[in-house]
DNA sequence: TGTAAATAGGACACAAACGGTCGTATACTC
DNA sequence: GAGTATACGACCGTTTGTGTCCTATTTACA
C-alpha cells in the first residue's frame, strides 16, 4: 500500500532514459520498452498519457518517437505520477470531487491534508534530471568503492524544501 | 493511488478517539464504530491489528475493549498505517523479500528509494497527540473566527525533522 | 504510391487488493 | 450460566491494476 503503481514507476523509468539520450532524435516506445524489459503496448499507452499530458512530445510514423517536452530539470516526479496516476490523497476519503459520508464524524481528514502536503512537497522537489543523476553516483559507488559523505543527493533535495 | 486504505484511515480516527477518551477505562470496538459510524466488525478486525502489533491494549469480556498502550505522544502515524498496511515502499517493484525481475535494469530504484525514505520520515513525525491537537485547533477555528498566523502545526512538524 | 514503422486509443481479460460480512471460538464479568 | 466482548479464519463482491488485442491514423522512405 501506499505504493507506486508499476505504470507510474515505467513512466519515471522512461522519462529518465529519454534524459539519458536527450542527444537522439526520438525514442520509440519499443526503443525504451526494451531496454528495460517492459510490456510494449503498456510502455506506449503510459508514454502516451504522458504526452497528452504535456511532459512528452511524440512524432508518429517511421522513425519515430518521443522525447522530452522540456528539459529534464523541468520535469518533476510529481507531475509524472499526477499524470498516470491521477491526484492521490492520502485519505481514503475525499476523492476530489466530493466528500466522502462521514464528513462530519472524520476528524483526521484535516490534519492528513497537511501530510499530502508535504509529501506532495518531496515529490515535487524530485526532478528527473536528479534521477539520471543520482543513479549515476550509486552505479560509481558500486563499481569504484568508497561510500563516504554526500551521497544522497535525493535526501538532501527533499530537506532542503 | 498513493492513497491510505480505509482501513489505516478507521485506525488512525479509532487511536485518536481512545487519545481524546484517555480517561475511560476501556473502550469497545462498538463504542468507537457508532462514534464514527464505521462497520463494526471490519473495525474489530483493525483493532486487533493494532493489538497484535502493540499499540493497543485488549481486554476482553463484559466491560472490555481497547486503551492505548502508550501515550498518544509515543505512538506516531507511521506504526498505525505499518501495522495495518503493512510495510510500504514507492516503488511498486521491491516488495520487501526479493527484488523484483526488473532488479537489473530498473534503474531509478535506488532514487526511490530515499524518496520513501523522506516520506516516513514525515509520517513518523505525526503522533496521535498532533492529530487531536490539530483537529482541536481546526475546530476552535471554524466555530471561532479568526485563521490568522501559525495554525498548520503538522505542516511545521513535517518541517522540524 | 505502396509498405513498413510508429503513435493513438478503445475494448477486454485476468489477477490482485480492498472493503465488508459471517460464523465460531474464547475470555471475562456479573 | 448468561451476556458481552475480543480473536480469528473463511468467504464474497467490487474495485483497481496489469497487460493484451485490435483497429485507425500518421509518417518516412524505397
Amino acid at each position: 500500500m501506499l505504493r507506486l503503481t508499476k505504470k507510474a514507476d515505467y513512466g519515471l523509468m522512461a522519462l529518465k532514459f529519454l534524459a539519458e539520450h536527450e542527444q537522439s532524435p526520438s525514442l520509440s516506445a519499443k526503443d525504451i520498452a526494451e531496454a528495460y524489459h517492459i510490456p510494449p503496448q503498456l510502455l506506449a499507452k503510459i508514454l502516451q498519457r504522458l504526452t497528452k499530458f504535456g511532459l512528452l512530445k511524440s512524432h508518429a510514423g517511421m522513425n519515430g518517437g518521443y522525447v522530452l517536452s522540456r528539459s529534464a530539470r523541468e520535469i518533476t516526479a510529481f507531475e509524472v505520477i499526477l499524470a498516470i496516476d491521477g491526484p492521490f490523497f492520502i485519505t481514503s476519503c475525499d476523492t476530489g470531487t466530493r466528500s466522502c459520508d462521514l464528513a462530519n464524524h472524520c476528524t483526521i481528514k484535516e490534519p492528513l491534508r497537511r501530510v499530502t502536503e508535504s509529501i506532495s512537497d518531496v515529490l515535487k522537489a524530485i526532478r528527473i534530471s536528479d534521477l539520471v543523476e543520482q543513479d549515476r553516483v550509486a552505479v560509481e559507488g558500486r563499481a569504484g568503492a568508497s561510500l563516504k559523505g554526500a551521497q544522497h543527493p535525493l535526501v538532501n533535495i527533499a530537506a532542503r524544501n
